[in-house]
DNA sequence: CATTGCGATTGATTATAATCAATCTTCTCT
DNA sequence: AGAGAAGATTGATTATAATCAATCGCAATG
């Protein structure tokens, strides 16, 4: 770890009006006087790889909002498969059911080195009533996790295993600035695309093969988009 | 059709004070005072199994709350496979993203015949802001979306076709009042589960021969839920 | 009452992914 | 640098679901 990153564990941002993710996240557009009233009981944390925000059935009192890093959400079946139901980035919510439920509905694990904040749910709550900004937001940040959560249905869970790994590097790729994007191990991707670990392997292989993709380290990948949305048929 | 069904098309609530599926619809506990402002421009609407409340891409101007019958949310991918993404019964909401995005995403088909009511969407946007009662009503009609469409990722799209089947079936009885419950189409079936219309058939046929469900009728079935519960390990 | 048509079922075959098992790579730790 | 572990890949085989193709059953229709 360089000295750098392990600062960034001691780092607060005295004010949200601040924080560089401001614009993406929950607090967009809250007047500045809001926030000074809401920046006290938000703490700035930062999660290694692997390491667990929160469980299932745990009691719901924050709400985390991703500042960098990527973070999953799972959950368990009684027949022991594992789901991934969400992977969240930069500006994304982890635990948003903290405003309306008791408990947690997920394990909420950190897939890399991750930085959030950490919120108070009952302030998110009470200042939605108060602030029209706040509201509009939450409920922004609601639909769009059930948007995801569409695309997860009908796009990574529909058709064959090449369609299905195909549009995950799509969807993985979306968002990323430059050419390399973040891609999962083969197991994480197994359990997003419900397909075992061998299957994805083999597909990634193929694809690698026939030069759609390119993996540049353990993590990061590029791929070349219009190719992999010849494989599915999308626009391009 | 029955006069006393006919009749039911041009029936209109005068009050949402007086509808019964207020209490657990969008209006549940919403002040008196502010339901009489809010009922005029909401109409009572019924439509026939098979038609289309609304389409995808198509301009989001009302949200639906669904009084009776069954309502499936499907998309599509350019390779041509539908994906049923959610199936909404009494009380729950169709066309919510009405309230933050300018478009439908999803074509909204009557699966039996439909009641609901039409609720412009800025009247629900502009309320939510006034009545904190509503405002609570919405963050949970979106978080209980959420909350299923976790569950069709984990249990709907997960494991072998008889593991899904026999999930899907659970899923349908529960809050099913008595014994029978609706079994749509196993067309529709197949899309709810990533699966084909064939497969569907033969699980269906083969717990039948198991005696764990029976068909009532083209759409009622009834099932030994305990025994289903058994095949997919869940605690009975 | 016969006809039509749609959805459901069943059968035969093929394609696909899971499983079981063995390396191979890469990274970590000493 | 070397040992060990974890993850990724590849291979062989089996299980599972898709596909292609009939047939059946039931309800609506003339």
């Amino acid at each position: 770890m360089t000295i750098a990153e392990s600062n960034k564990e001691f780092l607060a941002y005295e004010e949200c009006g601040l924080c560089p993710t401001r614009e993406i996240a929950l607090f967009a557009n809250v007047k500045p006087e809001d926030l000074i009233q809401m920046h006290a009981p938000i703490q700035y944390k930062v999660f290694e790889k692997g390491e667990k925000l929160y469980e299932i059935d745990e009691k719901a009192d924050y709400i985390y909002t991703l500042h960098d890093g990527a973070l999953k959400l799972e959950q368990q079946l009684p027949t022991g498969e594992q789901r991934i139901v969400r992977l969240l980035r930069r500006g994304d919510l982890a635990g948003i059911e903290a405003v309306t439920a008791a408990e947690y509905q997920h394990n909420a694990i950190a897939m890399t080195k991750v930085s959030v904040c950490k919120i108070p749910a009952k302030l998110v709550l009470d200042f939605s009533i108060k602030s029209p900004e706040l509201h509009e937001n939450l409920l922004n940040k609601w639909q769009f996790a059930l948007t995801t959560s569409d695309i997860w249905l009908t796009k990574l869970s529909t058709g064959p295993s090449r369609h299905r790994v195909a549009r995950l590097l799509i969807w993985l790729s979306e968002n990323a600035p430059d050419e390399a994007f973040f891609m999962p191990g083969r197991e994480d991707m197994g359990n997003m695309l419900s397909l075992t670990t061998e299957t994805v392997s083999r597909t990634i292989a193929e694809l690698r093969r026939d030069g759609d993709i390119e993996l540049l380290d353990r993590d990061r990948a590029s791929a070349d988009i219009a190719s992999l949305k010849r494989i599915v048929k999308d626009p391009v």
